[in-house]
DNA sequence: TTGAAAGCGCTAACAG
DNA sequence: CTGTTAGCGCTTTCAA
């Protein structure tokens, strides 16, 4: 027997034709193509809506895929189209928990957007950890994507550069802090967003507005920041301002009772972080502050139950759908290579939701847009 | 030429020893061999730890690996196994949006827990939509599933049945409403937990205990209401309760009014729904009723704004943690044919988390688990 | 102990 | 317009 011989035997022969459904008990392409009477690649097409059959075969192939019970395998497509129509979703941990991504009211209503954004462009979002200091497996490299969402990627986030390297397209809310190569970013305008609350406050008769921020260097937290230094120093006020580690929560309520037992107590607040709202309105009871009256305030937050607080609380919303909308067009159209026909930056408007904490005098209820979005 | 030579030909010598990385620039199992001087049988039992080679082979081989920053293609891992390592997660919507899961504090816990289970056991999920009507694209035809998670499958579910009859495990939490064929289940002991509410209202002196519960006819509603007409019976109380489609928001606010204007007013209710609490607490202040005095007041949710609101409200939790890990645990054991070990349905203990709404006398802080799990 | 080879089920060239 | 065929990159018998 020669070589080509015992070849031809292996590949002809000691194979049979192969109808023998392998797919433990479901029908395979070659079922279908058999039981249609037709070859595999006319099913494929008839299938995808590709190639130009005509539509009786097509309609005819289509019936017999599904009186079989024909599922297309989603791993054989991946493996030889390349793309999985799966978009990896990551946030950055704070904490021990590898999913804080429900928790927070922005992250749960941007996770929302993006999932739906998605689904409505055929891909479907998988939750993935962040770099898993000790993971047992490594959930990442088992899973094809076509690209991934960061939320808040912290500096030189190894998984980030990770997948960059490797040619994923990674799209992050919020601006990366170092010099993190992501394919684009979407970000809210927080210079604008913070400039245009002072000025929101001092019209309600703020004289010294003071600030409670963070102690981490984030993106959010140093341009929020820097913000409110420029706005104190451009009218003349001097800064008042307590900083405290952000992922802790007691931490927060400390820092608010600190901001308001200073001898230049400010007559408003502006908390960067969600919970500082409830916080500082604890606060205020202690030092037998009225709110509005004898303090303004006003919190960074998603979370709807400072409508109905009591007084109820004006909030700055980074409008979180809306990014994680854009986020998924941006990473979307990479992967299918639409773009870069957007900005690979893209900043986005913010919304004041003025409520009673924030009003002094009269009954305005403004609700400032601070800048037209650049697209969209 | 005959056919076994021209076989040969293509199968040899037309095709280039295959060391030219089709893989995009990126380095394949191929390479790795090449560059280690092995066969790709060795690269591929090196770093699944599988096989019997020298030490210094594998960890040889990992290196190079690592140097040449190889990653293992999960499509053709998938494809090959039959193991995907995904698990869908589904919830039933109720409105439009084709995404509501994060925005009830269950559902958003829930996955937060199933989430993290899944990726301690080496498996990601994929968030994917409720059967869809209008979806353009068939996203679950088009991933690779292990197993999927159903939250509150509806009714005769089609998504569900074609899942379980083309052989994927399917666990549901919540007990399917009709004979839908789920793998295994997971839910509350709705009976033992409006049983045990009740008789903590009665403990605190209430006299006659209303209900405010739905329309629609899921296990929740059915079970819950059902036991509730039976405690009725057994303590010889006239079932005082208002029904509303719980999808409806405003309906609910219209319902508690209802309720509290009734000529056999209720002097405590038990809500059904997340926002009950909110709208009865609006709905008593409106009569004139102090919450606790006049009304003793209970609503099952996962929220704590409950625990701030004035008065601060009893709530029954479903403790949609515990929930979502159980489900997974015995999603994944069904998987990887551990199971069944454990039982196929599996009941979990709920929490009241006794507030101000529903003591009238004394302060007792009780938190009962009304019965011990079933196992785990 | 190591390696060659046979596909997993599908799609996309290309030949007929 | 339809069918044949060569792989996608990997795991896994099975033979050396």
């Amino acid at each position: 027997m020669t070589a080509a011989e015992k070849h031809q035997v292996s590949r002809k022969s000691a194979r049979p034709p192969r109808g023998g459904s392998r797919l433990n008990g479901r029908a395979g392409i070659r079922d279908v193509a058999a039981a249609a009477g037709v070859s595999i690649t006319t099913v494929s097409d008839a299938l995808n809506g590709k190639g130009r059959l005509p539509d009786a075969t097509r309609r005819h192939v289509r019936e017999v895929a599904e009186r079989l019970g024909y599922r297309p395998s989603a791993a054989a497509r991946t493996l030889r189209t390349g793309k999985s129509g799966l978009i990896g979703l990551t946030v950055t941990t704070y904490g021990e928990e590898p999913f804080t991504f429900t928790e927070f009211a922005y992250f749960a209503e941007m996770a929302r957007a993006a999932t739906s954004a998605a689904l409505a462009r055929g891909y479907a979002l998988v939750i993935l950890p962040a770099p898993a200091r000790h993971s047992p497996f490594d959930v990442w490299s088992n899973v094809a994507l076509d690209g991934t969402v960061v939320i808040d990627p912290s500096d030189q986030d190894p998984v980030v550069s990770e997948l960059v390297r490797s040619g994923l397209p990674v799209v992050s809310d919020g601006r990366p802090s170092g010099s993190l190569p992501v394919t684009a970013w979407v970000d809210n305008d927080h210079e604008e967003a913070v400039t245009g609350l002072l000025d929101h406050l001092a019209e309600s008769g703020a004289r010294r507005i003071g600030l409670l921020t963070g102690t981490s260097t984030d993106t959010y937290t140093r341009l929020s920041t820097t913000a409110y230094l420029e706005w104190c120093e451009r009218v003349g006020q001097d800064p008042v301002y307590e900083t405290y580690p952000a992922h802790d929560p007691c931490a927060g309520a400390i820092a608010a009772d600190r901001l308001l037992a200073r001898p230049d107590r400010p007559d408003a607040v502006y908390g960067l972080f969600d919970p500082n709202g409830t916080d500082l309105l604890a606060a205020a009871r202690r030092y037998g502050l009225r709110v509005p009256e004898d303090l303004l305030l006003v919190c960074c937050s998603e979370s709807t139950v400072y409508a109905t607080t009591e007084p109820p609380i004006t909030t700055l919303s980074l409008k979180p759908g809306r990014i994680g909308n854009t986020v998924i067009q941006l990473l979307i159209d990479t992967i299918e290579g639409i773009g870069p026909t957007r900005p690979v930056q893209q900043v986005m408007p913010t919304d004041l939701i003025v409520r009673t904490s924030s009003q002094r005098r009269g009954t305005r209820t403004t609700v400032s847009a601070p800048r037209a979005p650049a697209s969209d």
